[in-house]
DNA sequence: AAGTGGTCTAGACCACTCC
DNA sequence: GAGTGGTCTAGACCACTTA
């Protein structure tokens, strides 16, 4: 045995096989490197990558201990919609609905940027797979972070794409719920009123500053998936 | 600069700054090396996690490119709901609903265990926050996997719980949608029919054999939470 | 064939934290 | 103070991929 990834596996099979019990302290680094027959920096990394899955803890001095719970992790990937449509098979069209100048709503503006009174970007979009809305999406943006957005066409490039592309974010917080369809949205998706419909909430920060703040409506059926 | 956390602060700089354009391949590890005045393993670390990250992607020989469409990853946090709902400050409470031998629907046995035609265990359970309903879980679990579940008093201790301290899996799924509220829910929530619900589908495997497929159905107003 | 990243080693020093 | 993990180094060899 002498891969990280060998030693790794053999630390989490030794984990679920009760081997080491829950919140046990396992054996220090330079045991299991004389062990398994290999420097001590292969074992440090293994034991890095399974901590970062939180399936034990790690502490200076106190040692490596079995975690109690395990903390399940998922990595959600979070692409630009057009290429998670594309990938699906179907054809790409998007549709801006609404693209104005405004003052965000006050609560909004509190949450976002105190300081700042000044209008901002308002957008209402449609993106469309195969011409069946696939998602709908509201979007403020604070132009004085990327003021090249006003020279950008929005109708033929979504803000979407063209923020990931030339907006790069230090920060980001992310919200996944559930909501009931409101009229504009029903109207714009085609739907039944009160539909449960997917919302994904998104803000990006360039430090302090808001880049963009979006709400995604996703129509009924879709899921986001991720493996654990 | 010589640590690997500078380095990869600076990386990253470099390529929100467009000092390296998007597409572009960046300088070799040795070169970086001989910049930044360290080994090349230190560089190579910094780059691994950028390339984690989704900023860059490498290939032998090919080297290091700035990535187009950087991929935003997002990590969510799985935690037992039990201590979901005490990092609130709320009080847990769970009741067992139903718990009975059953044979999962067809089309769900197909999906879980093609080979299987016993019996598994369905629970149905209620978990409140200070007595309020806070999530409703349906569950199938896979006996033949997990026996020793039949011993344990599940009034007392959560399915949820005792899975995850005992029952390590090899491999999980993910899905995170919306559903409207049926009856059996509504009633068991105490909402209104047609509320929209954020729902979590979550199997766990240990190799190729399922051990337990939950759904569950948050209260309006919850939201996962994370960080881009 | 050659150049790039991927990984491992052996050793060193440091930083934290428990005793 | 002592023992543990955290990190860096300098070097080596390997694996893959492109030219």
């Amino acid at each position: 045995m002498q891969s990280a990834e060998a030693i790794k596996r053999e630390i989490i099979r030794r984990i679920n096989d009760r081997v080491w019990q829950p919140g046990e302290v396992i054996p220090g680094e330079l045991e299991l490197a004389r062990e398994f027959g290999c420097a001590r920096t292969t074992v440090n990394r293994a034991l890095q990558e399974i901590a970062n899955r939180g399936l034990v803890n790690r502490r200076r001095k106190a040692g490596t201990r079995v975690a109690l719970n395990p903390v399940r992790r998922a990595t959600l990937e979070i692409p630009i919609v057009r290429e998670e449509i594309e990938r699906t098979g179907a054809a790409y069209r998007h549709k801006l609905l609404h693209c104005s100048r405004e003052h965000p709503p006050a609560a909004k503006r509190r949450e976002w940027a105190p300081g700042n009174r000044r209008k901002m970007l308002h957008l209402q979009a449609l993106h469309l797979a195969d011409d069946k809305p696939w998602v709908y999406e509201d979007r403020w943006i604070n132009v004085a972070e990327v003021p090249a957005i006003l020279d950008v066409d929005l109708k033929r490039i979504s803000a979407n794409e063209w923020l990931v592309q030339n907006a790069p974010f230090t920060r980001g917080d992310l919200a996944i719920s559930a909501t009931s369809a409101e009229p504009a949205e029903v109207q714009a998706l085609g739907l039944p009123l009160q539909s449960a419909l997917l919302r994904v909430d998104r803000q990006t920060w360039s430090d302090d500053a808001l880049i963009t703040s979006v709400a995604l409506l996703y129509s009924p059926g879709y899921a986001m998936r991720s493996v654990l």
